[in-house]
RNA sequence: GGGUGUGUAGCUCAGUUGGUUAGAGCGUCUCGUUGACAUCGAGGAGGUCAGAGGUUCGAGUCCCCUCACACCCACCA
């Protein structure tokens, strides 16, 4: 009977099988941790949360690459007998999401969206919006096989995530941490809202440099529109062609008639820029903001919301402050104030990260966090942070520093723990409003001059709610504990809190992962998780950004597509290394689905002919091969479970790779058959090469099933042991492939087995050598003859079979006939009778080149060797693998030596 | 201005704490359909590990400098 292997396509087509295999995962309920088998031995938990990816669209690559990684990280801890959950979510992104909807509305035809439909009606569209793509993403995750608790999935503004925004918010309110303040803040005229500093980014571009006379100096500029109310000049404090000016008023031609001006000394003008002097505009530059506050000078605003004057600008107030500059500077020339214009400056322009709007800073009442200012912490009971007491004075910026100084949250890779540190030490107080609708509104309420601040709105008629809505990353922020239903139950974050690891991107180090330690350590007094592994970013066989405009986007549903999802994932896991950007392309994409067919047909040929596919617990090898594989095998679980657990998933699966193809398929595969067909051998040979097949391939299934879940489940169905997602891993300690040698080192494979093995695989493959060399028809078989001192007898099957032979003569003291090629593998020479095809000047021109080589080889060893300082200093083992390596080669030296003087002239 | 990373075969990258004659995939060349697999098999070619110096018995690996590329932060009156 048997199973027959006309059952099982002959290839793997993984896009049949794929949703069955998720839907049965659902089904299974195994994604909910309480659900696991084993539950009470499940002691330790793993928890990871899905940075949840904005509703703004669909998943890219980059995504993918997320979910590959975190799957994978999960899978392996559920099979190594963790209570694993991995919660999904999504981000409603505000700022993203709102200018989003915006366009959409303005190609529909609307004007103004906001002002056209009012906050209402335009909410109802955003949130239309949210949830279509809430589908598309929860349908794309899905496909790419993640193993999600989605009965826990959450939202950053759904009622949960909202109740914990608001109670972070009136602690923090009420710790004096949460303020109001006027001041000048980065604003987007195009999102009408403010940003936080790292909202902005900076383009490189040429803009005109303008130098004006005014007054005594000639100060210089890039933005004329602003400079109408400058009244003080800053010179640095040790500039000498100042120094006397410092302190002194003077009466000054400017742009609307005379002004009065006086000049102060800062740190924070450079003596080598333009002429050392500068005005200073304190409304609409946040270092002028500061530098005015230091010396207590007024703020006036002269730009409004729309970029605007205010009548503050004169005759150009209501105009455009941006249109109007070169009135402006026209004005200055025609008093004859402009000195000269550098048309060449280059400049670095801040704009909006969402819609790459300049940014205007100006001057504005918003609401702040402040981080440098000390509250009592308040510890967490079941997980506190060591090194700081409850009750204890800190602030938020030192409580940030702390936990990962003292390595109670590790970063992978760890030099991103300079950016880290470097990002807090420039870290300003951090804006929360934003003035647009779509996020959650901030839970503050006025009723005249009176203020309230609580997680629900005030009883009684007339407050009214503070329009503004919180950042994003407010809520983003709080995604460890928020989506484990703080504040109002705790049992799953008794369980589940801290989470283990936080899996994303390096280029979101400061928006999410550093506000998450903020308000975690802030808020619970725990920290948010004990790792943080960042990816990189996957970019296109050039190297360069996937982008629209470049048409050069891998769309992870289109590669599922065609190449399944398993393979899209192998792609992007290995040969790439955290921290570092990664280049995809579909052809390897394609190779890494070669490889999944492959593991398909090693299945389908394991599977051949046997009785029962069943599960087993131990295996006896019998043959030098078995020995050989065995031992192997058990090498690769050590080593591959130990890059698992360093998350290494590159090397990880590399070797997996290798193994399984390279050594199970090409070498072990082929020696099966041999076995497997051998009527002078044993049923029970037969069986035990099955039971050794099975044995293996089941336990390579469980460790490829983090890398590739489907295709291994699919063919895991064939054994008939549940399901694999939930399978052991395997266990070296409790149950090895074979009895270990010792500890340490080699302890799986003997010494003996190993140089046997090789050695084999030496002959076979010098034969394969020789025929190639002189073209030999693959399907013709040879006569050979070996000369080994080693017991070949039996191996003579497997050496016929793998190199094609068919008379082989075994004998130590054999001559070379005539005409035949010799082939040297060791100290075994290896004679192949090829009559008339041996060109013997080639011959001998091939093996003297090997001779050459050779003896340059032996050469250094015996060098290296002689070297009385290398003998001493070196460690015993490194010098007498040497003498191994001085011994095997001078053998095979003197051995075609022999061969080339035979060789006929 | 401060910082980080990268530079290894034609291409994409591995290379663990320094210790075999530096590896893999893709591509390329030769030969091949023998019942797991042509999404395959066998074999070959291809590298002064960016450059210079140093430490060491020994350097792709550690240190210093130089060059090239990429990125982050700060600043840009």
């Amino acid at each position: 009977m048997g199973i027959d292997q006309n059952d099982i396509s002959k290839a793997y087509e993984a896009q049949d099988v794929e949703d069955n295999i998720y839907s049965a995962w659902e089904k299974s309920g195994y994604f909910t941790p309480e659900n696991l088998p084993d539950l009470e031995d499940r002691k330790e938990a793993f928890t990871i949360v899905l940075p949840p990816p904005n509703v703004t669209g669909t998943l890219h690559i980059g995504h993918a690459v997320m979910l590959a990684i975190e799957d994978a990280m999960v899978r392996f801890a559920r099979m190594r007998g963790k209570r694993v959950l991995w919660i999904p979510g999504t981000d409603h992104a505000a700022i993203a999401t709102q200018a989003k909807v915006e366009k959409l509305l303005i190609k529909d035809g609307l004007k103004d969206p906001r002002h056209d439909l009012g906050r209402e009606v335009f909410l109802d569209h955003v949130e239309k919006f949210a949830v279509e793509s809430h589908d598309t993403i929860v349908h794309q995750t899905k496909k790419m096989g993640a193993s999600l608790d989605w009965s826990r999935e959450a939202y950053t503004l759904d009622e949960d995530r909202s109740l914990a925004v608001r109670t972070v918010f009136k602690m923090m309110y009420d710790d004096g941490l949460i303020y109001r303040g006027d001041r000048v803040i980065n604003w987007c005229p195009r999102c009408k809202s403010t940003l936080a500093d790292d909202e902005v980014e900076y383009k490189e571009g040429k803009t005109p440099f303008y130098y004006f006379k005014y007054g005594p100096v000639v100060i210089a500029t890039a933005r004329p529109e602003t400079k109408f109310l400058d009244k003080t000049i800053v010179v640095h404090p040790l500039d000498k062609r100042y120094k006397d000016l410092v302190g002194s008023e003077f009466e000054i031609e400017w742009i609307d008639g005379k002004i009065k001006a006086h000049m102060i000394a800062d740190e924070a003008a450079y003596m080598e820029l333009g002429s050392g002097a500068m005005t200073i505009t304190p409304a609409h530059s946040l270092v002028d903001f500061e530098i005015a506050k230091k010396h207590n000078l007024p703020v006036v605003k002269i730009i409004d919301e729309d970029g605007n004057f205010t009548d503050a600008a004169g005759d150009f107030a209501g105009k455009n402050a941006h249109a109007s500059r070169d009135a402006i500077v026209q004005k200055l020339q025609d008093k004859g104030l402009v000195d000269h214009i550098d048309e060449d400056y280059t400049h670095s322009l801040s704009v909006c990260y969402r819609c790459s709007t300049p940014i205007e800073p100006l001057p504005k009442v918003q609401w702040f966090i402040d981080v440098n200012k000390g509250f009592k912490f308040r510890a967490s009971k079941h997980a506190p942070i060591n090194g700081i007491k409850n009750g204890q004075e800190i602030t938020l910026k030192e409580l940030m520093q702390h936990v990962v100084k003292s390595n109670q949250i590790e970063v992978i890779p760890d030099r991103f723990i300079k950016t880290y540190f470097n990002w807090i030490d420039n870290l300003r107080d951090w804006n929360i409003s934003r003035q647009i609708w779509f996020g959650h509104r901030v839970p503050v309420w006025y009723k005249g001059e009176e203020v309230y601040v609580g997680v629900e709105a005030p009883v009684g008629k007339g407050w009214e709610q503070d329009s503004d809505t919180l950042d994003t990353w407010f809520s983003a922020g709080l995604w460890t504990f928020s989506t484990l239903g703080w504040p109002k139950k705790d049992n799953d974050l008794n369980i589940y809190h801290p989470t283990q690891v936080l899996e994303t991107g390096y280029d979101i180090i400061f928006f999410w992962v550093a506000r998450m330690i903020l308000m975690t350590t802030y808020a619970l007094g725990e920290v948010p998780f004990k790792q943080v592994y960042l990816h990189g970013l996957v970019r296109d066989e050039q190297g360069r950004k996937m982008s629209k405009s470049l048409d050069n986007v891998i769309d992870p549903l289109d590669t599922i597509k065609q190449y399944g999802a398993d393979a899209t994932r192998l792609a992007l896991m290995i040969g790439s290394t955290p921290g570092s950007d990664s280049k995809l392309s579909l052809e390897k994409i394609g190779s890494y689905r070669n490889f999944t067919n492959k593991l398909w047909n090693i299945s389908r040929f394991a599977f051949m002919n046997v009785d029962e596919v069943k599960s087993m617990e131990k295996v006896e090898p019998k043959t030098l091969a078995d020995r050989w594989v065995l031992g192997r095998f058990a090498e690769v679980v050590e080593k591959v479970t130990g890059h698992m657990e360093k998350y290494e998933f590159s090397l990880a699966g590399e070797m997996l790779r290798d193994f399984t193809w390279n050594e199970f398929a090409d070498w072990y595969l082929e020696i099966a058959k041999v076995q497997k067909t051998q009527v002078s051998s044993s049923q029970n040979l037969v069986d035990r090469t099955d039971d050794i097949l099975l044995y293996i391939l089941e336990r390579l299934l469980i460790m490829w099933h983090p890398f590739m879940p489907f295709v291994t489940e699919e063919i895991y169905k064939q054994f008939d042991s549940g399901m694999l997602i939930v399978a052991k891993w395997p266990d070296l300690d409790q149950n090895p492939p074979v009895s270990p040698l010792g500890k340490g080192g080699a302890r799986w494979l003997k010494k003996a087995d190993r140089e046997a093995f090789e050695g084999l695989q030496g002959i076979i493959i010098a034969i394969r050598n020789t025929r190639a060399r002189y073209k030999v028809n693959p399907g013709k078989k040879l006569d050979v003859t070996i000369a080994s001192l080693e017991t070949l007898d039996d191996q003579v099957g497997i050496i016929k079979a793998l190199a094609k032979v068919s008379e082989l003569t075994l004998d130590p003291n054999a001559k070379k006939p005539e005409g035949a090629a010799a082939a040297v593998s060791g100290k075994t020479k290896v004679y192949i009778p090829l009559a008339d095809l041996v060109d013997f000047v080639a011959e001998r021109k091939k093996l003297e080149a090997e001779l050459a080589d050779l003896m340059q080889y032996v050469g250094s060893l015996e060098g290296k060797l002689k070297n009385q300082s290398y003998t001493k200093n070196a460690p015993a083992d490194v010098v007498s693998a040497d003498k191994l390596r001085l011994e095997d080669a001078s053998n095979k030296v003197k051995t075609l030596k022999v061969e080339i003087d035979d060789l006929p002239k």
